[in-house]
DNA sequence: TAGATTGTTAATCGATTAACAATC
DNA sequence: TAGATTGTTAATCGATTAACAATC
């Protein structure tokens, strides 16, 4: 049975996961061996006792009067992420914003990897990618399926992203990261997050200027 | 007064009102005239409670039996917001990223525009953008708060981004959209949003694979 | 008027925090 | 052992939803 459906995880905690993960393994690279939830907390901005009753969902991952071994609760939680493998990626749109995005460098260390790369109009994008080949649209669906991908990535413009969704969810994607400004329309099992730049400098404009 | 220290609006509601101004707009520009809650509801995919709440907040925005104008709340959601004028924003990082989003097409037609770039060598990054010239780092706090920007983008590598921001900030800039993948650690009076395409694929992987 | 839909209150739901016994 | 810190429960806090009187 898939994780979708497991009740009893909050989606906010699988949200914070990351970020630890990303602490401790700095924590972890600067030789820091061991962290108290407190100190964690300090580092990250949020409460030790949110740590620790984010981490009680997964387990007991620490020591009494110790704290935790920054390594292993790293390792831990990678693991419950799924991040100890590499996950491949499709990418609808090799407009200008489709182009920054694949060579984007902080793909190199993560766990994604752009596998496929798709675009309306293949022929005028110019160059592949490396070894990428641009694709049309058509294929979307077929590729995506064949290569087994479950993440996509939206880069098209608002008008057509509902379309390019509905295709590669067609195909099997599960996991959509979505630049366009639109609020998508996806069956339940499958998980949307927006990456918009604009929208975000909008969410605090209303605490500017009066007094200050 | 600041608005900073409102007490009564949740900042959770201030996010979505973006939201809300985009869809109105959307539907204005098709020559939808109302809307009722409900509808509107539908479209961005919350309840149309919700939407009754969140603009109780900022007084009575609809009609009992017809809904709501959708030029107007457009218009009355994006002055509450002060998204009716145009803000300056400083970026600071002129590497590929910051290329990027300085060419980012999706700020023309916002209410935002790059005023001034920032980059630790601005001799070797080339070509100035259009008008506006990239300065080095040392003049960031003081050409800041000659243009007045309360704006700023950090685009610069994780080891240099808290420095970066604490420049920000010592020129009176007050929100930050936050590219680097680190925690910045800011005063209350300062807004921080992350944007971070692999921390958002990292928040899926969990639900991934396993059955389907 | 009759029907529809708002604005608002109260009820519910869920997330965060505080506290502390267990224990390293 | 004494001190520190976990894991977990219960209390608190805040956000969402349901319901409905008001009214266009």
């Amino acid at each position: 049975m898939a994780r979708e459906f497991e009740p009893d995880i909050p989606d906010i905690v699988i949200r914070r996961l990351p970020l630890y993960v990303r602490t401790l393994r700095a924590l972890a690279d600067s030789d820091v061996a061991n962290v108290s939830s407190d100190d964690l907390a300090d580092e990250i901005g949020v409460t030790a006792a949110q740590i620790r009753r984010d981490l009680s969902y997964f387990g007991k991952f620490g020591k009494q009067g110790k704290g935790y071994d920054t390594r292993s609760l790293e390792q831990a939680i990678t693991q419950i992420l799924q991040l100890d493998r590499e996950w491949p990626v499709a990418l609808a749109g090799f407009g200008s914003l489709g182009h920054a995005i694949a060579h984007y460098r902080g793909f190199g260390p993560s766990s994604f990897r752009i596998a496929a790369i798709f675009d309306r109009n293949p022929d005028k994008v110019g160059e592949p990618l490396g070894e990428i080949a641009i694709l049309s649209d058509q294929c979307m669906t077929s590729e995506i399926r064949r290569l087994g991908i479950e993440i996509g990535i939206i880069a098209v413009p608002a008008a057509e992203a509902q379309e390019v969704a509905n295709a590669m969810i067609d195909g099997g994607v599960q996991s959509i990261l979505n630049y366009a400004p639109i609020v998508l329309k996806t069956p339940p099992n499958v998980r949307v997050r927006e990456i918009d730049p604009i929208w975000a400098l909008q969410t605090m404009t209303y605490y500017l200027g009066v007094g200050s």
